[in-house]
DNA sequence: CTGAAAGCGCTAACAC
DNA sequence: GTGTTAGCGCTTTCAG
């Protein structure tokens, strides 16, 4: 009675058929001009909200949908990631989204295309994936244009790719934070150091953001004389990395350091632990369990938590939404950035575990 | 055809109808005790599944549901609850479920029982809350359950009130988390206050559990010699206020303030910005709009999220989850505590926006 | 106690 | 071009 209007009652306002008003609700033409202008006046008119349950009712079809994702064995972030395609598949495996996961080594391209070629074998309704590399991604990506088949991202965003919806967070935001939490409140003058300490290939845009918005955060200061070192360095020479970090720790001068992938942060925290904080500030991303560890210890200050789970997640709540329900979804979802201590690591685990 | 099993194949396989399937489901008697038990275990071997959605389109009632809230028009915290629910309602709206917030004066007990009868009066079907008067708010409860209407509860908690769930933030940890942030990497020892200043009637749950938490922290920091001070202050006497603020502030001692209320937050900020910071680092809740300019200033360095937007979405969301789909509902829902600072408030703001 | 059948709102296939 | 209708899975009513 009250509230909620239906197609019949649009059709009845416009003196056509419910198949009339379902028509130019999706536009599949086949309507005289007249009718499309009544049938569309009165649906703003009346604010018509379909329902989407009963739509995915009369409509349920199985889809199936790949995630493309790197290897969970390989790192705990991609790990972490695949926790939230596996509990989203099971919650919308009762509505007819079947959900298949495909891997490739993060550290090797062509085992991404590899890997792609084979999700594209597998004719899936929709795709989610993580383009960590840039070129090949944009190849996946045209074939899936070529295919009709929409995609969804996480992680790192191309922007003019064409994805469906990407769900992540602003990676310059990310590194004006890191070196604000670095700073904030020390007021100090004295050297802020960028790490990226990586294994062979690195993800250079996913690098590159957060550097900028590290470098231009210190820009803006203008009360202390801030020196700010952007540091690369390779996994493989163990040796001269180590002593490079060595020579870098021992500055006296240095105020704080961000590092921006994992096996950084375990070999940075280990130094720090064995030569003494000396108030050297540290910041680190995600809740992995060697991040955590020193978290607690007081060797890391901050996490920004990037929170791999719930974009995986949400990824596939939309991608599930798209094809069920024909939601449409915005261009991306951007995460909060969200900054972990000690004192708000509890709320936020559980938060994630729930 | 593969996968999901429908009530229709139960019925085949038990050789009932699937009426008695129903029947069986939902427990409503009238059933064989053979049909009974054939159908049960069929549907575990199967591990049958209902399709929410069908399920409620078959059953789309109407229901009203109350939120209770106090005044928007009072308090911007408030207001931003208000928010939270009327998104909801129009989310919720084409499913049936009609919203009507009733509000009352937070500062008036007698507001609040006024409110509350006129909402039993209504008698909705579910009831979304604050209980921030805690007798009162038992008294409420106590109708509720006679009368067998579900109420969920937002913003504070109390945990024996049987209510259906609960959508919030574990207050003792906010304390610690609080405490931590005045604390972290200065490393100073000092004098560190909790602040509650108030109108006339205060919330004492809300306030003594934060502070158990502020207190707690400091009594496990042993390196330093921190003094923790837990200060009341009444608004409704502003000379007395200000001369008891400016001493607390000129204490060359004092390191850290965090404060419980928006009104004492604007009121500590504008004097910290008369008479300079001062090296004094302070914390207060939410993303209100003095907050936000305080801590872009530089005078607040950490805003506590409480996410009241959040809260009461999520609070009629799971309501209406509770009414169409009967989803159970887990007792507690405990939002992460997030730390906002300058760097991270335009990405918490637009999640929150969208 | 049980089965048959209608109907929730929407979509798509099929008549006209 | 347009209207009619069957049916998605589940609930509920009504006969039997």
């Amino acid at each position: 009675m009250s509230g909620t209007i239906r197609i019949k009652d649009i059709a009845k306002m416009a003196q056509v058929s419910p198949g009339t008003v379902d028509r130019v609700i999706h536009k599949r033409g086949e309507v005289s001009e007249e009718s499309y202008k009544k049938v569309m006046s009165i649906l703003e008119k009346t604010g018509y909200k379909p329902n989407l349950i009963a739509r995915s009712l009369g409509n349920l079809k199985k889809f199936q949908v790949v995630a493309l994702l790197p290897n969970a064995t390989q790192d705990e972030y991609w790990k972490m990631a695949l926790e939230g395609v596996q509990k989203a598949a099971g919650d919308w495996s009762q509505y007819g989204i079947g959900v298949k996961t495909l891997f490739f080594d993060m550290y090797d391209k062509s085992s991404f295309k590899k890997s792609f070629k084979a999700a594209i074998k597998l004719e899936p309704d929709g795709i989610l994936t993580a383009p960590i590399f840039y070129h090949e991604a944009l190849d996946f990506f045209k074939i899936c244009k070529s295919k009709q088949i929409p995609f969804a991202v996480v992680n790192n965003n191309i922007p003019t790719a064409g994805s469906l919806t990407f769900i992540g967070q602003n990676l310059y935001e990310s590194g004006i934070l890191g070196a604000e939490l670095l700073h904030i409140d020390q007021r100090k003058s004295g050297t802020y150091a960028i790490l990226h300490i990586y294994d062979d290939i690195h993800n250079s845009v996913h690098f590159s953001e957060k550097e900028k918005g590290f470098k231009d955060y210190f820009k803006n200061i203008k009360t202390e004389k801030c020196n700010v070192l952007s540091v690369d360095l390779n996994l493989s020479h163990a040796a001269t990395l180590e002593k490079e970090l060595n020579q870098l720790l021992n500055d006296p001068d240095l105020k704080g350091v961000m590092v921006t992938t994992s096996k950084g942060a375990s070999i940075v925290c280990k130094l720090l632990e064995k030569h003494g904080k000396n108030g050297i500030r540290m910041v680190a991303y995600d809740l992995l369990e060697q991040n955590i560890s020193y978290l607690k210890k007081g060797i890391i200050d901050f996490l920004i938590n990037q929170n791999p789970k719930r974009q995986t997640l949400t990824g596939i709540e939309h991608l599930a939404n798209y094809l069920i329900f024909k939601k449409e979804l915005a261009s991306s979802y951007l995460f909060p950035l969200e900054i972990i201590t000690r004192s708000n690591l509890r709320s936020h685990q559980d938060w994630m575990n729930q």
